[in-house]
RNA sequence: GGGUCGUUAGCUCAGUCGGUAGAGCACCGCACUUUUAAUGCGAUGGUCGCGCGUUCGAAUCGCGCACGACCCA
């Protein structure tokens, strides 16, 4: 014997040596079943058939699935089986399976393990659609038993840990990460049809760049070089863009070396696009329709119920400016109040906000915005004219030079969204990047490189552009009512098991 | 980084004033051919997160640590 099952809980013992005699008489894992209907099909077709119907013209099926639950009455017994679509029920009974397996085998299964069974479809005394089984074969022995059947898992750390576990036990768990697929499905026929290219871009790179972030660092053998995993893919997408792929989109992960939380892992997932003669108002307009589209088309409704609040995507979003809304937001607060350095330092200071000699007024501004606007913006916001100052990489408004065509976009106090004109002034964009290396230098981690190589790209020419991100996760949390990323994440990040 | 709560059987949870570790589910045995948290009877299962301390004696009190959840920055 060793270690390992010297230690192992009585009840592994068990399963264990279940299947070491099931592999002395049999393929212990045999592959060669097939099945030919799911349990929700089955539901949704023959679920309204009366007894009678179902017994004058029976209807065979196969299902493959795991035992969920059994209930053993002597020679007969029921037990529900789950497969990716949901449970149905079987009725298994000595007299109706060939010689010896019900007995000799069905009994000695266990609650976890996969089967294959067919039968014909009948109706019990209360009424459930089940599957009166004639023949039925274990596919997979599960050596481990389930959590409790009543209460499910309700340990968040082995919910996040051991996912497969939430996915076997927690219907609800399964919608939301069903509700994911669904939402990620629909933006890219959303985009596809209006001329979007899908496209993959680098998750390394030589110089991290499109964020403001602390990369990951990795490290590339033969070369003999640090790489950084990717913050943002912004600037190849916009290379692209500058290559003649007037409409690109990715959506993919982004790596940010930052703490964790219930809205921050640091792997996530960002949505990306840039079109190309376009200006950021189209791009908010088309954020409106995408998000009242998956509410509509996924959700059922244009009301969405996130936590304590409820949304109506039915009307038109607000659009503000930050400036515009700092002074909604702040009654006692006067366009004096947050148009010099000097005033602007002044507020943030009695807001006890931590401002550096080297912030300009566009940043303290944001500051200001942040601490005090932000968590008002329940209902879905457009927030327009972000500073040049904290937005590195996009376009100068025409009208007035210190803010840029940009937006962030809001719901239920949280940043969704960030789109802008792109910069394609490529002697603004390098004026731009040198002053990202005074703060970096200066001791701001989250400070960009200088790019030469995009600069190189922006001097042949990026056509006028808009562009936007979006992040998935926060957006999956809101249409699934998920108070934490991890909840929409498969595998969360944690601290590492003691 | 700070605060609050939590960690006891495979799972869900009790555990009184510091005095031999409890229940339900699961599992095992018996009975049971329309059950569905099946039922009835019986049995098995414990490094009480880890470490140190106080004490005749610690799941319980104190300190530290680890991990998790929530809140705050």
């Amino acid at each position: 014997m060793t270690e390992t099952q010297v230690t192992e809980q009585e009840q592994i013992r068990q399963r264990r040596e279940k299947l070491t005699a099931l592999r002395e008489e049999t393929i212990a894992f045999p592959t060669d079943f097939r099945r030919d209907t799911l349990a929700a099909e089955i539901l949704a077709a023959y679920e309204s058939k009366t007894k009678e119907e179902l017994e004058a013209e029976p209807i065979r099926v196969k299902l493959g699935g795991r035992v969920m639950t059994r209930r053993i009455m002597g020679k007969a017994s029921f037990c529900h089986i789950q497969d990716m679509t949901g449970q149905i029920q079987l009725y298994v009974a000595r007299d109706n399976l060939p010689e010896g397996v019900y007995n000799d085998q069905f009994k000695k299964w266990d609650i976890a393990d996969i089967v294959g069974a067919e039968g014909v479809l009948f109706k019990t005394q209360v009424g459930e659609l089940s599957v009166k089984v004639d023949n039925i074969r274990l596919l997979t022995k599960a050596l481990r038993p389930l959590p409790e059947k009543f209460h499910g898992i309700a340990d968040q750390e082995i919910k996040y840990r051991q996912r497969y576990l939430d996915l076997i036990m927690s219907q609800e768990s399964r919608q939301t990460f069903l509700m994911r697929s669904k939402i990620i499905a629909y933006i890219r026929q959303f985009l596809i049809e209006r001329q979007f290219l899908e496209v993959e871009t680098p998750m390394m790179h030589v110089i991290p760049g499109g964020a403001s972030a602390r990369p990951f660092i990795t490290h590339h053998n033969t070369l003999d070089m640090d790489m950084y995993l990717r913050i943002a893919p912004e600037l190849y997408l916009k290379r692209l863009v500058v290559g003649g792929f007037e409409r690109v989109f990715e959506v993919n992960r982004n790596f940010r070396n930052e703490g964790l939380s219930t809205r921050h892992n640091p792997e996530f997932t960002m949505l990306e696009f840039y079109q190309a003669y376009a200006e950021y108002d189209e791009l908010m307009d088309l954020t409106e329709d995408m998000l009242r589209g998956i509410a509509t088309d996924l959700c059922g409704t244009t009301t969405i119920v996130y936590q304590e609040h409820t949304y109506d995507f039915e009307k038109p979003f607000e659009r503000i400016s930050i400036f515009d809304s700092i002074l909604k937001y702040n009654p006692d607060l006067t366009a004096e109040n947050i148009s010099t350095r000097e005033a602007a330092a002044e507020v943030a200071k009695k807001l006890r906000l931590p401002i550096k000699d080297s912030y300009g007024l566009g940043k303290i501004q944001v500051e200001i915005f942040d601490a005090t606007v932000e968590h008002h913006l329940i209902n879905p916001t457009f927030i327009t004219a972000y500073p040049v100052e904290v937005s590195p990489l996009a376009r100068r408004n025409d009208k007035d030079p210190h803010v840029t065509d940009r937006f962030e976009f809001f719901i239920g106090g949280r940043e969704i969204a960030n789109g802008f004109n792109e910069l394609n002034d490529p002697e603004d964009q390098a004026e731009r990047f040198q002053r990202q290396v005074e703060d970096k230098e200066a001791g701001d981690h989250e400070a960009m490189h200088y790019d030469a190589d995009y600069i190189v790209a922006l001097e042949h020419g990026l056509p006028p552009t808009a562009g936007e991100g979006i992040g998935i996760d926060r957006l999956v949390m809101l249409f699934t009512n998920s108070p934490s990323i991890r909840d929409v994440l498969l595998f969360p990040h944690l601290r590492p098991k003691a």
